[in-house]
DNA sequence: CCTCTGTATTGGTCGGACCACTTCGCTGGT
DNA sequence: ACCAGCGAAGTGGTCCGACCAATACAGAGG
């Protein structure tokens, strides 16, 4: 009858241990920051061999879950919006057609509605930093560059909204190569003065502290690469 | 000097690895659903160990990029929304306390939308099945079988807005765990009678076809929880 | 008290062995 | 000719043991 107790055998050891570990920390047995037995103490804790234990502590570790340093041992990390969603990037890299279109759209509302309360809420030093972007962005040829200043506008901005977790998502959403996929095809289009213009008009909104300007522009920002973006898979 | 040509050296062998195999996808030399080659060739074709290539593949796997199927072989997903942000329950099962907010903010904000954009786009098909789960949820008195037909009423919504994307951040925003540490507290509190109150005006909204009415019900649901959790924790 | 050093600890990598499951061709009967 | 059943080959899953590489820490030396 089988009246295995200390063995549910459902999945792999390998996925057991992964949630095992997951239980731990989500029932608070496991702080942020703190440091795990070692790998060798942990597989015997719970049955299994170090090479299982290993795949489990990498797969958690890419999630942003753990976090391993050579020499020193295995750590929960501060389990921050930035820690979990890092792997949102792979989403948008590995995305396609379609699929990048609904991101965008994603985007925009997550987008616009983070620079509405940004608006809001913007400090002159937030402002300021956003705007040394802003001109940064202006005043170079440099594809690269510009590329760079504008994630970092973007960054600024979502920080102002003052939800960390909302940062996160756009973060990951705005994933240099994601950017860059769809960037190249877009700007090659002269798309830069217009690019200008609503990022203006986007700075403007936050100095006005407008938030419902603020949205609509954000919203109209992203939309634009949204309709390039649709034309482009239509055709 | 190091002039070492096929060696970058940077990060873990393993890390090297997930990369190389999700540049691969990124670059089209896998398309999804198509099968790798074995683990062991794999692993001498990137000239690292099978044990090391098992970790990336595992990492790989818990992404929802690479499937595993016990003698059979290893596949690439279909890459859809569904599988790619299967991970983001995590993220949902390990936040707590302002956290907690943030995301049921982001909740909100996506919700509402799309919400609206059901509203405008529900078919009659759709609209019996959220309506299955609408009553079925106020048959009964049992909390988990609420739940479970809460969760469905809201995906049902979800999917008939038609962005595919959306729909699985918002499964992974509601994933049970998650639902169930929020909703135990709320519920307790008598909330159900307001509860239904506010199911029945987002489902009035469907019926009406009006995106603004739907909005503003479901950004008004969400909210309420979300009010609730911030006094929680600010008390 | 500080610095350097060597040793123990710990994660990273490797190779091989065996097990569990799937697949598919082969066998044998109908 | 067809099909059910069997068995070998292939493949992922698990385990073991060894060694490498980076870190941490205590003790020696200044």
């Amino acid at each position: 009858m089988n009246v295995d107790e200390t063995a549910p055998q459902k999945g792999t050891v390998t996925q057991r241990a992964i949630e095992r570990i997951k239980a731990m920390i989500a029932e608070g047995r496991l702080e942020p920051g703190q440091r795990l037995p070692t790998e060798r103490d942990l597989a015997t804790q719970l049955g299994i061999s170090r090479s299982s234990m290993r795949e489990a502590i990498r797969a958690l570790t890419v999630l942003g879950v753990l976090e391993a340093r050579h020499g020193s041992g295995i750590y929960v990390t501060q389990l921050e919006a930035g820690d979990l969603l890092e792997t949102f990037g792979v989403v948008a890299d590995l995305s396609r057609g379609p699929r990048l279109v609904e991101l965008l759209e994603v985007r925009r509302i997550l987008e616009s509605t983070a620079t509405a309360l940004a608006a809001a809420r913007i400090t002159p030093d937030q402002l300021a930093e956003v705007e040394k972007h802003l001109t940064a962005m202006n005043a170079t040829d440099d594809p690269e560059e510009i590329l760079a200043h504008d994630l970092a506008f973007h960054r600024e901005i979502a920080a102002a909204a003052g939800n960390e977790t909302m940062a996160a998502i756009l973060e990951g959403l705005s994933s240099r190569t994601f950017r860059a996929r769809v960037w190249r095809g877009y700007q090659e289009e002269g798309a830069f003065a217009r690019t200008r213009r609503e990022h203006a008009a986007i700075h403007r909104a936050l100095v006005a502290h407008d938030p419902e300007a603020a949205r609509a522009a954000a919203a109209a920002h992203v939309g634009e690469v949204e309709e390039w973006l649709r034309a482009q898979l239509g055709g």
